[in-house]
DNA sequence: GTCCTCACG
DNA sequence: ACGTACGTGAGGACC
C-alpha cells in the first residue's frame, strides 16, 4: 500500500494471508482471500489475468421462474413451508421507502432456485410522451400509522394515478388481489423463517401492503456481526467475494441517468432474472453465515441487538420528525442575504471577484496574491484553507474573518436550510431519515437522506436550523441523552477506581480530572484548566497523540506531552488498559465491546507505521464507542414495547448516538420522562454488571433547540 | 468519481 | 522526516 493511500481507502487493501483472523483461517476462506486479493483488492494494481481460485467456487445451476398464476404461486409457497424457510426480496419503485411502492416479490427456496412474482408492472402505450416521470404514490391501503399522521386525506386522483391512460397494467401478471393474501399467509407464517438482505427495507415495503414479515433473519446484519471491519456488506460485493458471482446491475435493467425507468416499467423477463438473483444469493449467504455463528458472542449481539432493532428503526423512519418550513425558509433567507454581503466584502478586500467556495481559488488568493503564510498542506499539493488554518491567520488580514463567516453560512444554507426543505415529505409534512445499521464499524448507526445526526447545535446561527425541528400539534419534543457515557465506560472497562468513585459521587468529571491531574483544588478550579482536562479526557477516548492534543487545546506539543504524562501518572490503570487492549488486538486482530461485538482491525499488525498507529487508536476507541452504541440499541429495543404497554402517547423519532428524541403528548410528558430515563439508565443487560451508574438527562420543549 | 471542507456525537 | 485523536454523511468544486 503506497504511503500516500488515504486512510479512508483502507478497505481496498489486500488481505495478508498470514495475518487473517483465526476465524477466517478456521473457516478455510483462504481461497476466497486469494480471490479478493487478485480481483480488486489491490485497487489500481487490479488485474484480470489472475482469477484462479485454489479451490474453484462451484457454479450453482440456476432455475429462475416467473410466477403468474395462483397455482404456480401456491406451489412455491408450499415448498417454502415444507422447508421452513425462504429468502425474500422485494422490488419497488424507489430506494427511498417513503416514496416506494411494491412492484414484485421474489422468493428463493434453494441455491439457484428462485421465482419472481410481478405484481404491479406496467407498460407505456405508444402515445406516452417521452420521459414522462412515473408517478408512484403510496398504495391505496394498508399504510398503517402513516395516514394517521397525514392531516388531510389523500385525494383519490393521487391514489389512482395508475389508471392514467398512458400507463397500463402489464399483461401476464398474477392478479395482485389473489397474490397478496397468499404471500401474506407465507410471510406472516410463524413456522417459516424469512431471510432477506437489509430486511428493514423489505419489511417496511411489505408493511405498506399490510404484511408484517416475521420471523426473520438478515444476511446483511449477519455479515456485519461476523466480519465487521473486514469488508463491506452489500449484496453485490458479498456475491462476488463468497460465490464469485457478478450480479446484474440495476442499470442494466432500468437504464441510468435521465433515461432511467422505475422498476415497474422493467420488462418482465429482465426483471425476473434480476430479482431472482438477489433472493438466490441471499439464500446462499444465509446458509454460509448461519453455521458460522455457533456459540459465539457475536451471535448474541446479532440476536439481541441487531435483529430486534430492525422493527424499531422501521417505526422511527416511518414516523419521521415534524419541521416548521417557515423557520427553514426564514433561515435560508437570512443566510442568503448575509452571504451576499460577505461576498462583496471579501471580493473588495481581495481586489477581484472569485469563487470563495472553491478551496483552490481561495488558496491562490490568500497564499499567493495576499502572501499570507500557511504553506501547502493537502495531499494533492494544494493549499489547505480549512478553518483551523484560517483561524491562525485571523490577526494577519481583515479578509479572514468574513471568509470564515461566509463558510459557516454557506454550509448552513446549502447543507441544512435549503436541503431540509427539499426533504419534507409532501404527504406527511415530515422529514423521514433512513438509518444504516452497518454504516459504522463500531456498531453505531448512521443516518442518511437526510443525515439527521449532524444537525447544527454549536453556534447561534446553526441553532436556527435546530429551531425548525418541532413536535406535532398537541405534542412536546423530549430529548434524553446519556451523560458522558464513553468516559463512564472507560472508567468501567479500565477499572479506574478514582474515576468510578467520581461518577458514583455524581461529580463534574472534567473538573475532578483537572483537579487530580493538575493538582488544583476543586474550589479554585478555573475554566481554562477544566477545559484542558476535558480535552485530555476526550483525547484518551480517541487514543490521542501529543501533537493533536496540542493543536486541539492550543498549546505546544511539549506542553501537551506533559499534560498526558501527568494524566497517566494520576490514573496509571488507563495506560495499562490501553496496552492490554492493544496486545489483545495484536493477538486476535479484533477488539470487543462489553456485549461481545467484534471490530476487526487487521492493520494492528501492519508493517506500515501510519496504518498501524491508526489501528492502535481504533483499538482504544472502538470498545468504548461500540459499547455505548450497544447500550443505546438495547435501550431502544426495550423502549418500544415499554412505551406500548405504558399506554402513554410517545413516539421515538430520532437517535443521535447518545441521545434519543421523542414526541410526547403534552399531558404525558412527566410520566414519559420517568419511563424513558429509567429504561435508558438501566439498559445494559444485568450480565454486564456495570459498576458505575449510567445517567440519562431529560430535556423538553417546543423545538429541538429547547429540548436538547 | 475524487477532493476538500465541515456539520454532528 | 513524516504525519498526527475516534466515528460518520453531504455539498460544492473540479476533473
Amino acid at each position: 500500500v503506497p504511503v500516500t493511500t488515504p486512510l479512508t481507502d483502507l478497505k481496498r487493501r489486500p488481505i495478508d494471508l498470514e495475518k487473517v483472523t483465526p476465524f477466517l483461517q478456521a473457516q478455510n476462506f483462504k481461497s476466497l482471500i486469494n480471490k479478493f486479493n487478485s480481483d480488486g483488492g489491490l485497487g489500481e494494481h487490479n488485474t484480470t489475468t489472475d482469477t484462479t481460485l485454489s479451490t474453484p467456487v462451484e457454479k450453482v445451476t440456476r432455475t429462475y421462474e416467473m410466477v403468474n398464476t395462483p397455482e404456480s404461486l401456491k406451489k412455491w409457497i408450499a415448498k417454502a413451508q415444507t422447508q421452513g424457510m425462504v429468502a425474500v426480496d422485494t422490488e419497488t419503485t424507489s430506494i427511498t421507502i417513503m416514496d416506494a411502492q411494491l412492484v414484485g416479490v421474489c422468493l428463493a427456496t434453494g441455491a439457484g432456485d428462485a421465482c419472481y412474482i410481478p405484481l404491479r408492472h406496467k407498460i407505456k402505450t405508444d402515445d406516452t410522451p417521452e420521459n414522462t416521470p412515473s408517478t408512484n404514490p403510496l398504495p391505496p391501503s394498508g399504510t398503517g400509522d402513516l395516514f394517521a399522521l397525514t392531516e388531510t386525506p389523500i385525494p383519490e386522483s393521487v391514489i389512482h394515478t395508475e389508471l392514467n391512460n398512458h400507463h397500463i397494467h402489464a399483461p401476464n401478471q398474477i392478479d395482485i388481489d389473489d397474490a397478496l393474501p397468499l404471500l401474506k399467509d407465507l410471510l406472516e407464517d410463524p413456522t417459516v423463517l424469512k431471510i432477506a438482505h437489509n430486511i428493514k427495507y423489505d419489511r417496511a415495503i411489505l408493511q405498506k401492503e399490510n404484511i408484517t414479515m416475521a420471523p426473520y433473519d438478515d444476511t446483511m446484519l449477519l455479515s456485519f456481526v461476523l466480519n465487521g471491519g473486514v469488508h463491506r456488506h452489500n449484496l453485490d460485493d458479498l456475491a462476488k467475494r463468497y460465490f464469485d458471482e457478478t450480479l446484474i446491475k440495476f442499470e442494466d435493467v432500468c437504464g441510468k441517468g435521465k433515461k432511467q425507468i422505475t422498476f415497474d416499467y422493467a420488462p418482465l423477463d429482465k426483471a425476473t432474472d434480476y430479482a431472482s438473483e438477489d433472493a438466490d444469493i441471499t439464500w446462499r449467504l444465509y446458509h454460509l453465515f448461519k453455521p458460522q455463528l455457533g456459540q459465539k458472542k457475536v451471535t448474541t449481539v446479532y440476536e439481541t441487538l441487531e435483529r430486534p432493532l430492525v422493527p424499531v428503526l422501521e417505526k422511527m423512519e416511518q414516523w419521521g420528525v415534524a419541521v416548521n418550513p417557515d423557520a427553514l425558509h426564514k433561515a435560508s433567507e437570512i443566510f442568503g442575504v448575509k452571504i451576499a454581503e460577505l461576498e462583496q466584502t471579501i471580493h473588495t478586500l481581495a481586489g477581484e471577484t472569485f469563487n470563495i467556495a472553491s478551496p483552490k481559488q481561495l488558496g491562490d488568493i490568500l497564499f499567493e496574491k495576499l502572501h499570507l503564510s500557511g504553506g501547502k498542506k493537502t495531499k494533492t499539493g494544494g493549499y489547505s484553507t480549512s478553518s483551523s488554518v484560517l483561524e491562525k491567520l485571523l490577526g494577519d488580514h481583515d479578509i479572514i474573518a468574513p471568509i470564515l463567516e461566509y463558510r459557516t453560512l454557506a454550509k448552513l444554507k446549502s447543507t441544512y436550510s435549503d436541503a431540509l426543505l427539499d426533504q419534507i415529505n409532501p404527504l406527511t409534512k415530515r422529514i423521514h431519515t433512513s438509518y444504516m445499521m452497518t454504516g459504522a464499524q463500531t456498531g453505531r448507526l448512521s443516518s442518511t437522506d437526510p443525515n439527521l445526526q449532524n444537525i447544527p447545535i454549536k453556534t447561534a446561527e446553526g441553532r436556527l436550523i435546530r429551531d425548525a425541528f418541532v413536535p406535532a400539534d398537541g405534542y412536546t419534543l423530549l430529548c434524553c441523552d446519556y451523560s458522558q457515557i464513553e468516559l463512564r465506560l472507560l472508567a468501567e472497562m479500565a477499572n479506574i477506581a478514582p474515576l468510578k468513585q467520581a461518577f458514583a459521587d455524581g461529580l463534574d468529571i472534567h473538573a475532578m480530572t483537572a483537579s487530580s491531574v493538575f493538582n488544583v483544588p476543586l474550589e479554585t478550579m478555573d475554566s481554562e484548566t477544566r477545559r484542558r482536562a476535558k480535552a485530555i479526557n476526550f483525547g484518551i477516548i480517541y487514543g490521542m497523540s501529543n501533537f493533536s492534543l496540542g493543536q486541539q487545546i492550543g498549546v505546544s506539543t511539549g506542553d501537551a506531552k506533559a499534560f498526558i504524562d501527568s494524566y497517566f501518572q494520576t490514573f496509571p490503570g488507563i495506560r495499562t488498559f490501553m496496552e492490554e487492549t492493544k496486545e489483545f488486538c495484536r493477538t486476535h486482530e479484533y477488539v470487543e465491546t462489553l456485549f461481545g461485538r467484534r471490530i476487526h482491525l487487521p492493520d494492528i499488525n501492519a508493517s506500515n507505521g501510519m496504518l498501524k498507529a491508526h489501528a492502535q487508536r481504533q483499538a482504544i476507541n472502538a470498545p468504548l464507542q461500540g459499547t455505548a452504541a450497544d447500550i443505546i440499541k438495547r435501550a431502544m429495543i426495550q423502549l418500544m414495547p415499554a412505551i406500548e404497554q405504558s399506554g402513554l402517547d410517545i413516539r421515538m423519532l430520532l437517535q443521535v448516538h447518545d441521545e434519543l428524541v421523542f414526541e410526547v403528548a403534552n399531558d404525558h410528558v412527566n410520566d414519559a420522562s420517568h419511563l424513558i430515563k429509567s429504561i435508558m439508565e438501566n439498559a445494559p443487560h444485568p450480565a454486564q454488571h456495570l459498576s458505575i451508574p449510567l445517567v440519562a438527562e431529560i430535556g423538553t420543549g417546543k423545538t429541538w433547540t429547547e429540548a436538547h
